[in-house]
DNA sequence: TTAAATGTTTAAAT
DNA sequence: CATTTAAACATTTA
Protein backbone atom coordinates (compact mmCIF):
# COMPACT_ATOMS: atom_id res chain seq x y z
CA UNK A 1 0.00 0.00 0.00
CA UNK A 2 0.70 3.23 -0.02
CA UNK A 3 2.17 4.71 2.57
CA UNK A 4 2.15 8.34 4.17
CA UNK A 5 2.36 10.23 1.15
CA UNK A 6 0.22 8.21 -0.84
CA UNK A 7 -2.48 7.81 1.98
CA UNK A 8 -2.26 11.57 2.25
CA UNK A 9 -2.49 12.57 -1.33
CA UNK A 10 -5.49 10.66 -1.60
CA UNK A 11 -6.91 12.14 1.39
CA UNK A 12 -6.08 15.46 0.53
CA UNK A 13 -7.85 14.91 -2.98
CA UNK A 14 -11.05 13.51 -1.40
CA UNK A 15 -11.41 15.99 1.23
CA UNK A 16 -11.70 18.59 -1.38
CA UNK A 17 -14.49 16.37 -3.69
CA UNK A 18 -16.44 14.04 -0.84
CA UNK A 19 -17.53 16.88 1.61
CA UNK A 20 -21.46 17.53 1.07
CA UNK A 21 -22.10 14.67 -0.51
CA UNK A 22 -24.68 11.97 1.15
CA UNK A 23 -24.80 8.34 0.78
CA UNK A 24 -27.07 7.32 -1.46
CA UNK A 25 -26.67 3.07 -1.15
CA UNK A 26 -23.59 1.02 -1.49
CA UNK A 27 -22.45 -2.46 -2.17
CA UNK A 28 -19.94 -4.66 -1.40
CA UNK A 29 -18.91 -8.35 -2.74
CA UNK A 30 -16.18 -9.15 -0.29
CA UNK A 31 -17.54 -9.16 3.57
CA UNK A 32 -14.25 -8.82 4.94
CA UNK A 33 -13.68 -5.62 2.83
CA UNK A 34 -16.42 -4.26 4.47
CA UNK A 35 -17.52 -6.37 8.04
CA UNK A 36 -20.81 -4.68 8.86
CA UNK A 37 -24.15 -5.94 9.17
CA UNK A 38 -27.72 -5.07 8.06
CA UNK A 39 -28.49 -2.80 10.94
CA UNK A 40 -25.16 -0.90 10.36
CA UNK A 41 -25.59 -0.87 6.25
CA UNK A 42 -29.11 1.16 7.32
CA UNK A 43 -27.37 3.18 9.63
CA UNK A 44 -24.57 4.77 6.82
CA UNK A 45 -27.95 5.30 4.59
CA UNK A 46 -28.62 9.05 4.07
CA UNK A 47 -25.26 10.30 6.08
CA UNK A 48 -23.77 13.15 4.53
CA UNK A 49 -19.67 13.06 4.77
CA UNK A 50 -18.47 15.80 6.23
CA UNK A 51 -14.35 15.75 5.97
CA UNK A 52 -12.04 13.27 5.11
CA UNK A 53 -8.05 13.00 7.19
CA UNK A 54 -5.90 10.29 8.17
CA UNK A 55 -4.20 9.05 11.35
CA UNK A 56 -1.07 7.16 10.55
CA UNK A 57 -1.87 5.53 7.30
CA UNK A 58 -5.60 4.91 8.34
CA UNK A 59 -8.07 6.87 6.36
CA UNK A 60 -10.82 8.76 8.12
CA UNK A 61 -13.99 9.59 6.26
CA UNK A 62 -16.39 11.44 8.56
CA UNK A 63 -20.17 11.29 8.42
CA UNK A 64 -20.93 13.46 11.36
CA UNK A 65 -21.38 10.92 14.45
CA UNK A 66 -20.48 8.11 12.61
CA UNK A 67 -16.89 7.51 10.58
CA UNK A 68 -15.46 5.26 7.70
CA UNK A 69 -12.08 4.33 8.70
CA UNK A 70 -10.09 2.70 5.62
CA UNK A 71 -6.99 1.45 5.24
CA UNK A 72 -5.86 0.26 2.20
CA UNK A 73 -2.51 -2.00 2.56
CA UNK A 74 -0.41 -3.38 0.08
CA UNK A 75 -3.00 -2.90 -2.79
CA UNK A 76 -6.17 -1.19 -2.07
CA UNK A 77 -7.44 2.46 -3.67
CA UNK A 78 -9.78 4.72 -3.40
CA UNK A 79 -11.50 6.20 -6.39
CA UNK A 80 -13.91 8.93 -7.06
CA UNK A 81 -16.03 9.55 -10.18
CA UNK A 82 -17.98 11.82 -11.24
CA UNK A 83 -19.28 12.66 -15.02
CA UNK A 84 -15.83 13.04 -16.43
CA UNK A 85 -14.04 14.00 -13.65
CA UNK A 86 -11.85 11.26 -11.83
CA UNK A 87 -9.39 11.56 -9.49
CA UNK A 88 -7.92 8.13 -7.56
CA UNK A 89 -4.46 7.24 -5.94
CA UNK A 90 -3.44 4.03 -4.34
CA UNK A 91 -2.12 0.99 -5.43
CA UNK A 92 -0.80 1.24 -9.35
CA UNK A 93 -3.20 -0.99 -11.83
CA UNK A 94 -5.12 -0.27 -14.62
CA UNK A 95 -8.46 0.13 -12.00
CA UNK A 96 -7.33 3.69 -11.35
CA UNK A 97 -7.71 4.62 -15.20
CA UNK A 98 -9.90 1.63 -16.40
CA UNK A 99 -13.67 1.47 -16.69
CA UNK A 100 -15.07 0.61 -12.81
CA UNK A 101 -16.29 -1.05 -11.31
CA UNK A 102 -13.79 -4.17 -12.14
CA UNK A 103 -12.71 -7.18 -10.89
CA UNK A 104 -10.47 -5.38 -8.16
CA UNK A 105 -13.84 -3.39 -7.03
CA UNK A 106 -14.52 -4.65 -3.46
CA UNK A 107 -16.85 -1.74 -2.64
CA UNK A 108 -19.24 1.00 -4.66
CA UNK A 109 -20.63 4.08 -2.78
CA UNK A 110 -23.25 5.90 -4.77
CA UNK A 111 -23.34 9.18 -3.42
CA UNK A 112 -25.76 12.28 -4.06
CA UNK A 113 -25.15 14.15 -7.79
CA UNK A 114 -24.48 11.06 -9.32
CA UNK A 115 -20.97 10.74 -7.71
CA UNK A 116 -19.25 7.14 -6.97
CA UNK A 117 -16.50 6.54 -4.39
CA UNK A 118 -14.78 2.79 -5.37
CA UNK A 119 -12.50 0.78 -3.06
CA UNK A 120 -10.43 -1.41 -5.37
CA UNK A 121 -8.48 -3.67 -3.56
CA UNK A 122 -6.45 -6.50 -5.57
CA UNK A 123 -5.41 -8.46 -2.70
CA UNK A 124 -7.61 -8.10 -0.59
CA UNK A 125 -6.19 -7.00 2.77
CA UNK A 126 -7.41 -3.76 3.26
CA UNK A 127 -10.60 -3.19 5.01
CA UNK A 128 -13.08 -0.44 5.64
CA UNK A 129 -14.80 -0.49 9.02
CA UNK A 130 -17.57 1.80 10.83
CA UNK A 131 -17.19 3.04 14.26
CA UNK A 132 -18.70 6.36 16.16
CA UNK A 133 -16.72 9.44 15.49
CA UNK A 134 -16.07 10.32 19.57
CA UNK A 135 -14.77 6.81 20.58
CA UNK A 136 -12.15 7.04 16.59
CA UNK A 137 -9.00 6.86 18.81
CA UNK A 138 -10.23 4.07 20.55
CA UNK A 139 -10.90 2.14 17.49
CA UNK A 140 -8.03 -0.53 17.83
CA UNK A 141 -6.98 -0.03 14.22
CA UNK A 142 -5.75 3.19 15.66
CA UNK A 143 -5.49 3.03 19.19
CA UNK A 144 -1.95 2.45 19.49
CA UNK A 145 -0.38 4.46 16.63
CA UNK A 146 2.76 6.05 17.94
CA UNK A 147 3.44 10.10 16.75
CA UNK A 148 3.17 10.75 13.19
CA UNK A 149 6.03 10.61 11.28
CA UNK A 150 5.49 14.11 9.30
CA UNK A 151 5.20 15.91 12.13
CA UNK A 152 7.44 14.84 15.29
CA UNK A 153 10.34 16.78 16.00
CA UNK A 154 13.07 15.07 15.05
CA UNK A 155 14.89 15.27 18.87
CA UNK A 156 11.53 13.60 19.99
CA UNK A 157 12.13 10.57 17.54
CA UNK A 158 15.92 10.19 18.53
CA UNK A 159 14.10 9.97 22.38
CA UNK A 160 11.88 7.28 21.32
CA UNK A 161 13.67 5.27 19.20
CA UNK A 162 16.93 5.18 21.15
CA UNK A 163 15.21 3.08 24.21
CA UNK A 164 14.52 0.23 21.53
CA UNK A 165 16.47 -2.98 21.40
CA UNK A 166 15.53 -3.88 18.03
CA UNK A 167 16.61 -2.91 15.01
CA UNK A 168 16.63 0.26 13.05
CA UNK A 169 14.05 -0.68 10.18
CA UNK A 170 12.16 -2.47 12.16
CA UNK A 171 11.51 0.43 14.18
CA UNK A 172 11.10 2.20 11.33
CA UNK A 173 8.07 0.00 10.12
CA UNK A 174 6.66 -0.47 13.96
CA UNK A 175 3.48 1.73 13.21
CA UNK A 176 3.36 2.34 17.48
CA UNK A 177 6.66 3.96 17.41
CA UNK A 178 6.54 6.36 14.22
CA UNK A 179 3.36 6.25 12.14
CA UNK A 180 2.87 6.66 8.43
CA UNK A 181 6.28 5.37 7.43
CA UNK A 182 6.82 1.99 5.36
CA UNK A 183 8.80 0.00 2.96
CA UNK A 184 10.13 1.86 0.60
CA UNK A 185 10.35 5.55 2.89
CA UNK A 186 12.19 3.52 5.43
CA UNK A 187 14.74 2.05 2.76
CA UNK A 188 15.28 5.65 1.01
CA UNK A 189 16.06 7.85 4.49
CA UNK A 190 18.28 5.07 5.56
CA UNK A 191 20.26 5.32 2.56
CA UNK A 192 20.27 8.87 3.05
CA UNK A 193 21.59 8.82 6.75
CA UNK A 194 23.75 5.92 5.64
CA UNK A 195 23.23 3.52 8.18
CA UNK A 196 22.71 -0.18 8.25
CA UNK A 197 18.86 -1.56 8.40
CA UNK A 198 19.97 -3.93 10.94
CA UNK A 199 21.40 -1.77 13.31
CA UNK A 200 20.20 -1.96 17.24
CA UNK A 201 18.21 1.25 17.60
CA UNK A 202 19.64 2.03 20.68
CA UNK A 203 23.25 1.82 19.86
CA UNK A 204 22.89 4.52 17.17
CA UNK A 205 23.74 7.87 18.29
CA UNK A 206 21.64 10.93 18.92
CA UNK A 207 23.06 12.40 15.56
CA UNK A 208 22.55 9.58 13.58
CA UNK A 209 18.91 9.20 15.06
CA UNK A 210 18.33 12.94 14.35
CA UNK A 211 19.85 12.85 10.88
CA UNK A 212 17.16 10.06 10.28
CA UNK A 213 14.18 11.76 11.24
CA UNK A 214 15.00 14.69 9.32
CA UNK A 215 15.63 12.77 6.23
CA UNK A 216 12.65 10.92 6.58
CA UNK A 217 10.27 13.82 7.05
CA UNK A 218 12.23 15.40 3.86
CA UNK A 219 11.60 12.44 1.81
CA UNK A 220 8.04 11.97 2.89
CA UNK A 221 7.15 15.72 2.13
CA UNK A 222 9.34 15.23 -1.24
CA UNK A 223 6.90 12.68 -2.36
CA UNK A 224 3.94 14.18 -0.95
CA UNK A 225 5.36 16.96 -3.44
CA UNK A 226 5.50 14.74 -5.98
CA UNK A 227 1.67 13.34 -5.49
CA UNK A 228 3.43 9.82 -3.96
CA UNK A 229 4.77 6.73 -5.27
CA UNK A 230 1.57 5.87 -7.08
CA UNK A 231 3.84 6.15 -10.72
CA UNK A 232 1.37 4.02 -13.01
CA UNK A 233 -2.09 5.03 -13.01
CA UNK A 234 -2.49 7.08 -9.94
CA UNK A 235 -4.28 10.41 -11.35
CA UNK A 236 -4.69 13.96 -9.16
CA UNK A 237 -7.46 16.13 -9.47
CA UNK A 238 -5.00 17.63 -12.52
CA UNK A 239 -4.52 14.21 -13.99
CA UNK A 240 -0.98 14.13 -13.20
CA UNK A 241 0.35 10.84 -12.02
CA UNK A 242 2.39 10.49 -8.92
CA UNK A 243 6.25 11.10 -9.45
CA UNK A 244 8.01 9.98 -6.48
CA UNK A 245 9.39 6.83 -7.98
CA UNK A 246 11.59 8.86 -10.36
CA UNK A 247 13.55 10.20 -7.52
CA UNK A 248 14.19 6.96 -5.52
CA UNK A 249 17.40 6.49 -4.37
CA UNK A 250 17.57 2.80 -3.78
CA UNK A 251 13.91 1.43 -3.59
CA UNK A 252 13.82 -0.89 -6.05
CA UNK A 253 16.93 -0.51 -7.80
CA UNK A 254 18.89 -3.41 -6.40
CA UNK A 255 22.09 -4.21 -9.25
CA UNK A 256 21.84 -0.47 -10.31
CA UNK A 257 24.89 1.90 -8.80
CA UNK A 258 24.52 3.76 -5.50
CA UNK A 259 23.95 7.37 -6.46
CA UNK A 260 26.33 8.14 -3.89
CA UNK A 261 29.26 6.16 -3.98
CA UNK A 262 28.91 3.88 -7.24
CA UNK A 263 28.68 0.66 -5.84
CA UNK A 264 26.08 -1.58 -6.77
CA UNK A 265 22.77 -1.58 -4.99
CA UNK A 266 21.60 -4.69 -2.85
CA UNK A 267 18.49 -6.12 -1.58
CA UNK A 268 18.30 -8.56 1.68
CA UNK A 269 15.35 -9.68 3.89
CA UNK A 270 15.50 -7.28 7.36
CA UNK A 271 12.43 -7.24 9.46
CA UNK A 272 10.89 -9.50 6.92
CA UNK A 273 10.78 -7.23 4.33
CA UNK A 274 12.67 -6.26 0.74
CA UNK A 275 15.44 -4.44 1.96
CA UNK A 276 17.41 -1.81 -0.81
CA UNK A 277 20.54 -0.49 0.61
CA UNK A 278 23.99 0.77 -0.39
CA UNK A 279 26.72 -1.62 0.93
CA UNK A 280 29.38 0.82 1.05
CA UNK A 281 27.43 3.45 2.20
CA UNK A 282 25.61 1.59 4.73
CA UNK A 283 28.27 -0.43 6.06
CA UNK A 284 26.67 -3.81 5.48
CA UNK A 285 28.08 -7.27 7.06
C1' DT B 1 8.01 -22.42 -11.69
C1' DT B 2 9.51 -19.30 -8.24
C1' DA B 3 9.88 -14.96 -6.20
C1' DA B 4 8.20 -10.68 -4.92
C1' DA B 5 4.85 -7.05 -4.29
C1' DT B 6 3.98 0.63 -0.97
C1' DG B 7 0.99 -3.90 5.29
C1' DT B 8 -0.50 -5.80 9.49
C1' DT B 9 -1.63 -9.50 12.74
C1' DT B 10 -0.80 -13.57 15.22
C1' DA B 11 1.47 -17.60 16.98
C1' DA B 12 5.62 -19.67 18.46
C1' DA B 13 10.27 -19.34 19.91
C1' DT B 14 14.11 -16.87 22.11
C1' DC C 1 7.53 -8.10 29.09
C1' DA C 2 10.50 -7.26 24.57
C1' DT C 3 11.89 -9.03 20.16
C1' DT C 4 12.33 -12.02 16.16
C1' DT C 5 10.72 -14.98 12.70
C1' DA C 6 7.49 -17.35 9.99
C1' DA C 7 3.09 -17.78 8.50
C1' DA C 8 -1.26 -16.07 7.15
C1' DC C 9 -4.33 -13.10 4.49
C1' DA C 10 -5.14 -13.42 -1.63
C1' DT C 11 -3.75 -12.23 -6.18
C1' DT C 12 -1.01 -10.83 -9.95
C1' DT C 13 3.12 -10.08 -12.43
C1' DA C 14 8.07 -10.54 -13.58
Amino acid sequence: MPELPEVQVVVSGLDRLLPGHTIIDFSFDWPKSLPIDAADKDRLIGLKISKVWRLGKVIIIELGDLSLLVHLKLTGQLVYVKAKKRFGAGHPTASLIDALPDKTTRVVFNLSDDARLFFNDLRKFGWIKLTQTNKLRQHQAVASLGPDALTITPARFAKIVSKRHKGIKACLLDQTIVAGCGNIYADESLWMSQINPETLAANLSHFELVSLAKNLKSVLRLSIQKGGSTSRNYLNAQGQPGQYLNFVKVYQRTGQPCKRCGQLIIRKVVAGRGTHCCPTCQKIQ
